[in-house]
DNA sequence: TAAGTAAACGAACACTGTTCGCGCCGTGGA
DNA sequence: TCCACGGCGCGAACAGTGTTCGTTTACTTA
């Protein structure tokens, strides 16, 4: 077989180049399918459309990740991650959980907002087992219990707030993308609502004329600061009495 | 062009057949599509396998629905219907506002439920505008107005609702569905969840391990239950002051 | 009866996730 | 040094999806 000294051919040329950056490998790929999210939105994310960027073909994908939901929960796991480190050592205050809880929630809502629609994935993932997302979840949980609250209302508190929070940014990323795909801004999309939601026949919907404004008010942080504050007071009235008042409170479930 | 009597060909019988339950229309479509998504779940509606049930291609569809997502704001139009018509004339009783707005959400519960996995398409509407979606937008205000509640408290408080409604009878779909596609059943799904929580290395998830009976008790009622009681509870917290305590709290969002 | 119109429809388009099987390539053993 | 092996790369294909095009069909109106 041993032959002559030729030049290679062209096409084998372009073979070696694209042999010669192989480095396809999980992390890539994961990197790329979150990049293409950032720049191009959720729809945008196909097997076909991260290949492409790592100059190969989607089959070739299937040798290190077993399919897309595979792929998703490596994404999510990894942006989980990255509201973990943002401040890696948190110790839960008794004192303060409160306030602790917002502000964990509040960097989750930011850091999600910093990936397009990407929310919507985390919705359909029904209980999140990658480490990071398990890392977020222990520490929701630390701070809940700080706050000397019942085991069940812990437990229950967290997934309301997980739920809560991945709720909330998912309908905010629906609010900017939908009108987009259409053509128009936020603010125009918001308009036409209003415009409508006020052109309603005020004998059948006379609360909802009259309550316009409120209801159009703000899509941002003011709306999510009302929920957060909702959740985080209802888990308070569960807590150890600490102080003055008594942390008794009517309803029969969420015993210890 | 006049041509003798001839007996009509088989396949021009074989129209006749078909034109002649000429019963497509924009209500029988919508019927087909929830009767599909009942039978079937969400995933299995396609245009062709409503088409299919209606004895024709799927290209018919397109003279009375302009698109799928138009036949999906259809479907959820009927479904908000059917929250609406169980209990027609709800008189808001300010007395009695919290036990009637969670009675409320108990229903839309009920009847989401009842439609298998079609909460997802709920989540992905962006904002409802449907007439029935309305009504019942129109009669949760309703209730929370009779409560006395600053308007914008109000105006976040529906959506804090509609949000944890959907949300969460979304959540339960898909802890029903997404084990049956690998042919699990969710008890089964839970008792893996469960043991790999009470797995995992004490050192550094000693939270998780530690409340896995609270994290994985019951998916259903009492969960819901739980923050339905905190987004009530908390939004009592505004009510116009009523007996001995005062409403004030220290919040500066939710200004009327 | 003739013309006009609106619905029905088959085929096609551009996508999707995934699988199959061939061929290249780097590595371990003889 | 040579060779075989095994894993990875990858083009093509499969069975789907929503939607559109151009035509045929059926019914209504003049």
């Amino acid at each position: 077989m041993t032959s002559p000294p030729v030049p290679t051919p062209p096409w084998r040329a372009a073979r070696k180049d694209r042999k010669a950056r192989r480095a396809l490998s999980r992390d890539a790929i994961v990197d790329v399918a979150l990049k293409v999210i950032d720049a191009e939105g959720l729809d945008a994310l196909s097997m076909r459309r991260v290949a492409q960027d790592l100059d190969t073909g989607a089959a070739s994908l299937y040798a290190h990740i077993d399919s897309k939901e595979e792929l998703m929960e490596e994404v999510l796991d990894r942006v989980h991650a990255e509201i973990g480190t943002i401040e890696p050592r948190l110790e839960p205050d008794p004192e303060n959980w409160q306030e602790q809880t917002k502000e964990w929630m509040r960097r989750g809502r930011r850091v999600y907002a910093g990936h397009r629609d990407l929310a919507r994935a985390a919705m359909e993932q029904a209980i999140p087992t990658g480490p990071h997302a398990l890392m977020n979840i222990e520490k929701l949980l630390a701070l809940l219990r700080a706050g000397g609250l019942p085991d069940q209302a812990v437990a229950y508190g967290v997934d309301a707030l997980s739920t809560y929070l991945t709720a909330t940014v998912f309908e905010n990323s629906l609010l900017e993308s939908s009108p987009a795909q259409t053509g128009q801004t936020v603010e125009e999309y918001f308009g036409q609502v209003r415009d409508y939601f006020g052109s309603l026949p005020v004998d059948r919907f006379p609360n909802i004329v009259a309550m316009v404004e409120p209801l159009m008010r703000d899509v941002g942080d003011e709306r999510f600061e009302f929920g957060l504050d909702l959740l985080v007071g209802g888990l308070a009235r569960y807590a150890r009495p600490r102080g003055t008042d008594a942390a008794a409170q009517g309803q029969e479930d969420a015993q210890a």
